[in-house]
DNA sequence: ATCGTTAATGGGAACGTTCCCACTATCGTT
DNA sequence: AACGATAGTGGGAACGTTCCCATTAACGAT
């Protein structure tokens, strides 16, 4: 008999007419009660139907829920993929902020392929999320116009494409913080690793750094920034590139920590130092950077706040025009990577 | 009117019955067809209804199903952090064969607090996921023991308690297999940075190092054991305490990619050259190894496998009981970080 | 021709929640 | 003392599926 009771608490689920039943009271008070949504009211009742309610280890049951109230409360993200280490922690700082909120995120991953963003939220919506967060966006796609079509509410993270609402890093900035940086150093010629065109993030670095060139007074080599993906190889062969030259930078500012690996690899193999022969600057502060042998200086993107944006532009019923993008500010870490240029 | 209903049908969701009013048939009859755990029949009426709910382009709701069914098709996984590279591609790969059997996998982080996986875990459960994926064992865990009480289907990867159902990898064979590759290449002092004793990859690892040394009839020096995490720095740490022995030892093997990455960045630092004065060997086989600068001779895991037979133990309605630790084998990944010992 | 067997169908009750609505009690106001 | 406003309550219908059960149709065997 006694075996009978505890294995039924443990099968059978706890419902919200078991906590009911117990608080006497109608299931339809329970649940007002226990909605979370609601300003939370500290009545008599309402106490002791809380307290019946964990004493018993009710927990609502989220197909039930979601079902009724039509909303699931999961946010879904796609990314190009969590082993780049950038998207892991985006992602962990939206999974953060989803559950001060009550929500949940899951992720889908596009491996890279171009359009595969399509399928990934495809997926994600079978799963009835309420939401998309992108960071995979592409200048020139029109993906974000076909979920607004389909009326799925999204936010692009990292990347904007200009028009839709976007939570980002102050890319710019970063690429002018970064470039100052080696021009503090007495840095004059500086090659610029400038990742893709498709992603605002690439592009609006090397707006940063061309704007702390022009401020410093010194002409844009356009043989000085060479083009790249965000992959460890492609910044090696930009390093290598830019080391062949016959008047070759001092300073190389990496569009990504990954192509500053990338370089930093070319540069050892080809025998310099670095920062004896060259500084190098990286993008990002992922992790492992502050480990490498010579530990990189780097700008920090906030991801915690980008979440943060991002969740609240999916919150906001109206946006203004000119708040449909936010930006939070990256911090330049100056590590050892960089040094005054020698004379 | 028109608007009226392209506006319905964009917002409005399509159910069952509007397939079953389309098609003539009841709710019933549709449900049955669409349910893709029966056996697909291929009726002339079954045709016409898959026919029509794909143009009508129904989706089921999977709260509604899940309700229901009194299952999700949902898997929860538990991994210490995603910006751990091993951690993101294990995910990946159980991502990818969820997806293959219909089922989806959230994830939720401990962010390597020792007990934050009973959160975790609790966080997925109110998400009412079928069952859980753990990559967090450790020795002297009861965790595993809470989730059996509770009646919640569990299986460990890449670390098993020796106990509960767990996938892992063969790291007996891997440990193995990396010293062997070092004893071939003439070397006899073999260090061993050694990993946290808690997680059982880690401890199979060293069995597998010392069986290697045991067949080449090679003394195992105590000292030449040392402990770490599974770290970056713990790695520089380690690589710092082996090289300041008095008869130190002419290769490295590391429990891990990131203890190697560290312990390359140690012996670069303190001005050996790898592998001129000193071989390394990895595991995990993490994007980056193979671009580093000295790109690293490490172990490949087979993720995928891993993540297959995984699912597949959490299927299997019955388990032989010398079938409850399934063991993918890893294969040795040779590249410029090890070479024939100096004489 | 009749019977039993199999296969396909539809009606309707569940799953656990939320939410609309009607109802009662309480309170302050005139 | 009577009134309207306000707050709290409970009944019951929804949400979209699945699944049990009863019914009908089809078919081969006797």
């Amino acid at each position: 008999m006694a075996v009978d009771e505890t294995d039924k608490l443990r099968t059978a689920r706890i419902t919200i007419h078991d906590v009911a039943a117990a608080a006497g009271v109608s299931k339809s008070t329970v649940s007002r009660i226990l909605d979370e949504r609601l300003p939370q009211s500290d009545n008599e009742t309402a106490r002791r139907v809380r307290k019946i309610a964990t004493d018993l280890g009710y927990v609502r049951d989220v197909s039930a829920a979601s079902l009724r109230r039509g909303k699931t409360m999961t946010v879904g993200v796609i990314v190009p993929r969590l082993t780049d280490t950038v998207m892991a922690m985006l992602y962990e700082s939206l999974a953060k902020a989803c559950s001060r909120s009550g929500r949940f995120a899951i992720v889908a991953t596009t491996d890279d392929r171009p359009k595969a963003d399509r399928l990934a939220a495809e997926s994600l919506l079978h799963r009835s999320v309420d939401a998309l967060i992108l960071a995979t966006a592409r200048e020139d796609d029109d993906f974000p116009t076909i979920l607004t079509e389909r009326g799925v509410p999204y936010v692009l993270a990292l990347r904007t494409d200009g028009r839709s609402l976007s939570s980002v890093g102050d890319d710019r900035l970063g690429g002018y913080l970064a470039t100052r940086h080696l021009l503090d150093l007495g840095h004059r010629r500086i090659g610029l690793i400038a990742g893709p065109s498709y992603a605002s993030s690439g592009r609006g670095r090397v707006e940063g750094y061309k704007q702390a060139l022009l401020e410093a007074d010194i002409n844009i080599d356009p043989d000085f920034v060479v083009g790249s993906t965000f992959g460890i190889d492609s910044g090696a062969e930009a390093a290598a590139t830019l080391m062949n030259m016959k008047n070759r930078p001092t300073a190389i500012f990496a569009v990504n920590d990954n192509t500053a690996i990338g370089a930093l690899s070319m540069l050892t193999k080809m025998g310099l130092s670095v920062p004896g022969d060259i500084s190098l600057v990286g993008y990002n502060d992922i992790p492992i950077v502050s480990h490498l042998p010579t530990p990189l200086t780097t700008l920090r993107v906030p991801f915690d706040q980008i979440a943060s944006e991002a969740l609240d532009l999916l919150a906001a019923s109206t946006i203004a025009e000119d708040d449909r993008i936010r930006i939070s500010a990256p911090t330049l870490i100056p590590r050892k990577s960089t040094a005054r240029v020698k004379i």
